[in-house]
DNA sequence: GCCAACGTTGGC
DNA sequence: GCCAACGTTGGC
């Protein structure tokens, strides 16, 4: 999952403990939020960042409900053509695991054939996407994770 | 600030 | 249903 560190960074989390993923406005990167299940591990990526990069892991806490903010007209993630009956965005609820020792930065995933397939390479613009398990391993170790799948 | 790669909107 | 115009994301 992708956020930019000045409007929500991994150091929030790790400060809120968890939170709430709203906001996301394309079909795409909700159905992979539908997808998701509790338990399940998040990559948290920096975006818009100096550099961008990975820089921890989440957990799903909660998984998809709608997303109030589509609902609030003074909300900037308001949509006049959703209704509590017929809502369109969703949001999980994600907990803070850990921040990665070593960040990986979208230069260093770049240069490794590994990640050549990743979606982060290949659809650099879905905010939310499914990480494949050999990805995840990898991710893991190159960052220094405690953590191991 | 530029621009490539999408995604969305709306006229027809 | 097609497609042109426009908007957004995000790397650089």
């Amino acid at each position: 999952m992708k956020s930019e560190p000045n409007v929500y960074a991994l150091a929030d989390l790790a400060r809120d403990k968890r939170g709430t993923w709203d906001g996301v406005r394309n079909y795409q990167a909700r159905n992979f939020m539908r997808a998701m299940k509790k338990g399940d591990w998040v990559i948290f990526y920096h975006s818009n960042a100096t550099p961008s990069a990975i820089v921890g892991l989440a957990e799903v806490v909660k998984e998809a409900y709608p997303d109030a903010t589509q609902f609030d007209p003074t909300s900037e993630g308001y949509d006049a053509k959703s209704s509590p009956q017929a809502p369109r965005w969703d949001v999980v609820d994600v907990a803070f695991v850990e921040t990665f020792a070593t960040p990986l930065s979208l230069q260093t995933i770049k240069a490794d054939p590994a990640f050549a397939k990743m979606a982060l390479v290949t659809r650099a613009r879905l905010s939310v996407q499914p990480v494949e398990h050999h990805h995840m391993q990898r991710i893991l170790a190159c960052a220094g994770s405690t953590q191991r799948l």
